[in-house]
DNA sequence: CAGTGGTCTAGACCACATC
DNA sequence: ATGTGGTCTAGACCACTGA
């Protein structure tokens, strides 16, 4: 018995099948960001397992953060705009610590993936892509990074334009509200290049000049690549990271 | 009642304290790596709390990766040598996806701490560090890592010579093997920088080539820094991140 | 075979938030 | 006052390991 797989019992925990369906109930909007879920006791019964079970499966999803919880309050779909972790996937500081404050949207445009494009994103060739260039700097100081972002625009229509309209100051909150897609992981490939004539241009910096480059595809909760962006990073910037 | 803190019952969950004193007999050296802990139930006896709680303590040790848990083997002390994910903390990669294989060791001597070293090691100038000045190649290809690597001696007497004489692949197993000093963190921040003359000795480029800069401190379970290095990369080779 | 950790149940009491 | 999640207990059965 039990909601989930009344036949297909397939030897997985109780808790697990639980939690890969609470996953795709959230995915699916059936509770907006920052909504109540049911409660342990709700959803056990509901789940037709015991409370601990039930337990287990919502503090995974806790984990990584899909939900947050709290005790008195309730269980409410995490929110980008709101995250336990500010500054999530965003690096970058100046040498004496400071983050990077400003965005700037230089240019904004919808077009169709190149060969390159695609490969990057996991898409055919002539897939809607959004191309943005963004740069932002450091506070009070000069420009600090420029970013090339290729956004995949037949998962959320209209992105470019709604980008150029709004200059939203996060991408993955932009995301997130417009579109339902959470971002949740994110490789990268580090490197050391040379700058080039847009670097010269919007970084003030001489053409030629070492700078950090930084290759990202950001994948959301279904594991799908929804943007690839290349950062260069001005002289004076480092990437800080740190790993348990 | 309770081993823990028979009198201070601070209000801090069971668990948590479990934990803790834990944490603290394994860095005591109480078991060796490798070695195999009581069991849940004998665990739970002995600190006088049921088997949930003592399960929900070792749980924690084992995400912290400070334990390793099979079924029907045991819980065993974790190691360095046969981690669950290897090369946890080596993170460079070819263009092409190769990891680099060989180690060579350039120099090492054993010295006093300058300012510099001492600031980044968070110990008094003039504490006795070991300078480790090592070469990674490329399977196959030229150099690739100039690794400079300043360890605290203090903590692991005769590392220096020891480094030496057995010219240890992994400086974390190494530290495991001969002190029992379990590197669990590490701290980085990775620049742009330019060739100087060791690299242009060593790897094989001109003084001046953008090289890829990773300053990276590593610490222990105590937290304590165990040792600093810069890491210059070749032209070729990227640091590759995964981030959730 | 005995012992281990992995899963699961069915309760209890508590601190806390909200109404 | 009610309901929430956080902690804790005391069992059960199972899959797996090793001797």
């Amino acid at each position: 018995m039990g909601m989930i797989a009344e036949d297909g019992a397939d030897g997985r925990p109780l808790y697990q099948r639980m939690k890969d369906d609470l996953v795709r109930r959230i995915l699916s909007g059936e509770w907006r960001p920052g909504e109540l879920v049911p409660s342990e006791v709700a959803l056990a019964a509901a789940y037709e397992v015991s409370v601990g079970t039930a337990r287990k499966a919502i503090d995974q999803l806790a984990q990584s953060g899909l939900v947050d919880r709290r005790r008195g309050r309730g269980t409410t779909i995490a929110t980008n705009r709101t995250p336990a972790r500010p500054f999530r996937f965003l690096r970058f500081r100046t040498d004496d610590g400071r983050r990077t404050d400003q965005s700037l949207y230089l240019e904004c445009t919808s077009s169709r993936a190149t060969v390159t494009e695609a490969r990057r994103l996991g898409v055919n060739r002539g897939t809607a892509v959004a191309r943005v260039l963004r740069r932002r700097t450091a506070p009070g100081g000069g420009p600090a990074l420029l970013e090339r972002i290729v956004l995949r625009e037949d998962l959320c229509p209209g992105a470019g334009r709604l980008i150029a309209q709004t200059s939203p100051v996060s991408l993955s909150s932009f995301l997130d509200q417009n579109f339902h897609i959470l971002i949740v992981r994110v490789d990268e490939e580090i490197r050391a290049a040379v700058a080039d004539a847009a670097d010269a241009e919007h970084l003030d910096v001489a053409l030629g000049t070492p700078v950090l480059e930084v290759d990202r595809t950001a994948l959301d909760l279904g594991g799908r690549v929804i943007e690839f962006r290349r950062v260069h990073a001005a002289p004076g910037l480092h990437y800080a990271n740190s790993r348990s």
